[in-house]
RNA sequence: GGAGGAGUGCCCGAGUGGUUAAAGGGGACGGACUGUAAAUCCGUUGGCUUAGCCUACGUUGGUUCGAAUCCAACCUCCUCCA
């Protein structure tokens, strides 16, 4: 597999990113001979992406890094059918307003990762809404629908476990895997994009596309989709202590986002450095390398690099400072998270409403088990009752605030004002 | 259009009139052990103004001292028949 002459498929088969390819000589000899347009789809379902889908974008990245020109395509338009690949039930539907706002959200962070312009490798942003929304139905029939077979696309695995579990799959939903292969025909008009890549889910979806382009314009078209990726343990990528690990820092901070990937198991390291970083296999050989403790170090060093791609080399040397202070220098003060909370009325302030301040807790009823539970200190101290009084004489001097720490990982300081 | 089946907490899934905020599992969170890892073990897992109260088993009404459990209508999905 790994006898790849062009710079771009041996690249990604080398760091780990290749499942599957249609062709994958031709694919080949295709990227030593010309610059090549690919593209990537991405489904405005969320206001941001999250690390499931980095793995896409260090794709095109990648492609562009290798000297071809990447395509990201924002799904406005497929977003408004709902992609039922894999998937057991429909999904919601989503109005047209929740789609821009997603799109605006998703679209932040791909230039940090590629550089868009005009120019014949500078990366493109387009939005399949552009094309879809206006098709006329009955040309489009007649035009695409007769090329695509209701047998075949009932064959494919993406929808036969659907089909399988007799659960319904309604015509909208059916109708996806058209508009995705009209896509590509159409980015292959506009741009001449030869090639789609995507998660290996996306598979059937990407052979349609390259079907429809035999017949519509006989031109040749190729796929190649990355692994599905879970961590070594078998989890889904990106799920953490407070949920999806997002990649717009609105939603997950720096510091959380470095925390996601320190916190890596052993078993995954060197797979994450190839597939997340941009570090020299070499480089990433000799650090996987490192055993027992030292492996420790290594993490430390996929972290930065991954926040340092997504939210800039300052930002993840700070997380990792801040990171190293609070768990090796057991220390603190600097870079804690601070919440201001009214002096008026101090003395009747209890345990529960200082820790409360924090945000940490997404109720009271949780916050109180966790009192129970023994798992929250003030100011060092475990405390249980969270009745507890804490007179505003007892705040901590160094700090001017109350140092509330839930489990080991987080602290706020609570700082009366 | 006709007949039958299903809809339970974040997810899966038990429960078929009362000690059911609802078994079990997964996930998640907290603790122990460690290396801020994995594995393992223990605990927790609706909300609130928490000796109590409120909201919850597709929706709305009803029967009953009392319903997730019985009845009716409606909604959604599945199967078979036309």
């Amino acid at each position: 597999m790994s006898g790849f002459k062009s710079d771009f498929l041996r690249t990604l088969s080398e760091r780990g990113f290749i499942h599957q390819i249609s062709d994958e000589s031709g694919l080949d000899t295709l990227f030593q001979k010309e610059i090549v347009t690919g593209y990537i789809g991405f489904d405005p379902t969320a206001s941001s992406l999250h690390v499931g889908g980095l793995i896409q974008i260090m794709m095109l990245h990648w492609m562009q890094q290798t000297g071809h020109r990447p395509v990201a395509l924002m799904g406005g338009g497929t977003g408004m059918v709902g992609d039922p690949s894999f998937k057991d039930e429909a999904r919601q539907l989503m109005t047209p307003e929740t789609i821009e706002n997603n799109i605006a959200g998703i679209k932040r962070c791909f230039s940090q990762y590629l550089t868009f312009g005009d120019g014949p490798k500078d990366a493109i942003m387009v939005n399949n809404a552009d094309w879809l929304r206006d098709l006329n139905y009955l040309e489009f029939l007649r035009d695409v629908g007769r090329h695509f077979s209701v047998n075949r696309m009932l064959s494919f695995d993406s929808v036969k476990q659907r089909l399988d579990r007799e659960q319904s799959l309604s015509f909208l939903e059916f109708n996806y895997m058209i508009l995705q292969a009209y896509d590509f025909v159409e980015l292959h008009q506009r741009f001449d994009v030869k090639l789609q890549m995507g998660g290996s889910d996306q598979w059937g979806n990407i052979v349609n596309g390259i079907d429809l382009g035999h017949r519509m314009l006989d031109a040749q078209f190729y796929a190649l989709t990355s692994p599905l990726l879970t961590t070594a343990s078998g989890a889904k990528m990106g799920k953490s202590m407070s949920g999806a690990v997002w990649l717009n820092a609105d939603l997950v901070s720096p510091y959380d986002f470095w925390q996601y990937w320190r916190n890596t198991e052993d078993a995954d390291v060197e797979r994450f450095l190839k597939l997340y970083t941009t570090l020299p296999l070499n480089e990433i050989a000799r650090l996987s390398a490192l055993g027992g403790t030292e492996i420790n170090e290594t993490k430390k060093i996929l972290a930065t690099e991954v926040t340092a791609l997504l939210h800039g080399r300052k930002a993840a040397e700070e997380a990792k400072q801040a990171a190293e202070a609070f768990f090796e220098k057991g220390a603190t003060t600097e870079s804690l998270p601070t919440v201001d909370l009214l002096k008026a009325d101090w003395e009747k302030r209890s345990a529960q409403v200082i820790a409360f301040a924090t945000g940490l807790f997404s109720s009271k009823s949780e916050m109180r088990r966790k009192f129970a539970e023994g798992a929250i200190r003030i100011n060092g101290e475990i405390i249980k009752d969270p009745d507890t009084k804490l007179p505003y004489s007892e705040i901590e001097s160094e700090t001017g605030a109350f140092r509330v720490q839930f489990g080991k990982k987080r602290i706020v300081l609570v700082r009366p004002v």
